[in-house]
DNA sequence: CGCTAAGGATTGTTGAACAACTCGACAAGA
DNA sequence: TCTTGTCGAGTTGTTCAACAATCCTTAGCG
């Protein structure tokens, strides 16, 4: 787990690095790690002041990382009132599959000609997550499950998407926490994800295409499920 | 002595006082109706105290809409260096067209399951861009073929896929702007869009789908023609 | 001709200040 | 009791001025 203190250490270390960013992007990827990681959990009020005091940066700078993560849908931003770690709704939870359904299927549809280094890569996240699996590490079976997906959208050799493909696995992550049980939802995906990149190893990007959207179709239902009763 | 237009001016301005927004997303919006407008070509810095003064508003304010528009990609930001209004590769406008095809396709794809609300917006479209187009008002006809394609997409019935588009829609903006004769880029698209309309009315998904991959590659085409000399 | 150093311009970041707003607590009145 | 008005503490919204860091140009030098 992160804690403040190792972060301001790391941060401080971080900025005397040369090809070093801005301090507002280094603030935003060190709250998106803590936010992801669930260290904030959703509806945490997140105050300027204590955090740019923790930081040892000013408000300014840290308003203009907030600003960062709520346009990534990680924080949401109420107006006089604050930033809170996002909520999601069962209705979020039903439009980013909607846009994984699309973005995702269009990718393996292209299965056919998928370059060899995309397939390594795809073939390289289903192997760990079978790894990860076989060691009862679930936590790595989801990160390994993620990039999975992140490399299948690839297929599409297009940028934007693979970028948006990223906020939206961010934003996903905000919802898994409440997983109880991450084995139960992740274990049944690791034996999919070998017999998808099977298929699109084959080329069969149209079985590809049908297999993948019943697999979103039931990680939907199941994170619903779950997430329903709690929201 | 009160009367009932005093009455309700005052309470439609306290209207506009509630729904207000923020100073920096008041001047997000101003500079993305310039860029969009073409008022700020591609390539043109935007200085900060300069822009600041002129609004009256301070840097920091200003920066945080610039962060805005720098995400929405209408903006690029070198650090240290300015921000400078974005200028698109050959290789973004392929790109965008690589996601117009995954999202709309997508879309068109799902004709069967059209609600009437959306079907009736895609008439308009259809309709306002041919009347413009008799007028010869290519602006017109341009403006309706975005609004088009836009009211496609909510096919998807996804809120996240419709702002993708918008923002899409908007970054396109950057390059229309290249086109010497809108005319010609324009006229060949609102027959083309009547006819989608149809296929999609009738339910023929997969035409439609076929029909409109067509129409994206040939429009993409045309705009690297006309873009490459230049770039 | 190429390299280096200095100077000017612009952005990056800070800290403080004040205005605007939210929200809960409490009092006054119906 | 319920509603309404008022107050005050706390937080965000915005501005301002200052300085540091960085980039770009140019002048000087070998």
């Amino acid at each position: 787990m992160l804690n403040v203190d190792d972060v301001v250490i790391s941060l401080a270390h971080a900025r005397t690095r040369i090809g070093r960013v801005s301090v507002a992007e280094e603030v935003a990827d060190l709250l998106r790690e803590r936010i992801i990681e669930g260290v904030d959990e959703p509806g945490t009020q997140l105050l300027e002041t204590e955090i740019a005091d923790q930081l040892a940066i000013s408000r300014n700078t840290l308003r203009e990382a907030f600003r960062l993560l709520g346009h990534e849908r990680l924080l949401e931003h109420r107006r006089n009132r604050g930033v809170f770690v996002r909520v999601l709704s069962a209705e979020d939870v039903a439009d980013l599959y909607r846009v994984r359904r699309v973005i995702e299927v269009a990718a393996v549809r292209r299965s056919k000609e998928a370059p060899p280094a995309v397939l390594a890569s795809i073939k390289e996240a289903v192997a760990d997550a079978e790894r990860a699996a076989a060691q009862d590490d679930w936590k790595a079976v989801g990160t390994a499950n993620s990039r999975f997906h992140q490399a299948l959208v690839t297929l599409n050799q297009s940028p934007r998407l693979d970028e948006s493909m990223r906020h939206l696995l961010a934003e996903l992550r905000l919802v898994f926490h409440v997983m109880k049980n991450p084995r139960s939802f992740h274990e049944p995906f690791v034996a999919r994800n070998r017999e998808l990149l099977a298929l699109i190893e084959a080329g069969e990007g149209q079985a590809a295409a049908g297999y993948l959207e019943s697999y979103l179709d039931e990680a939907e239902q199941m994170l619903l499920r779950a997430y329903e009763p709690t929201g």
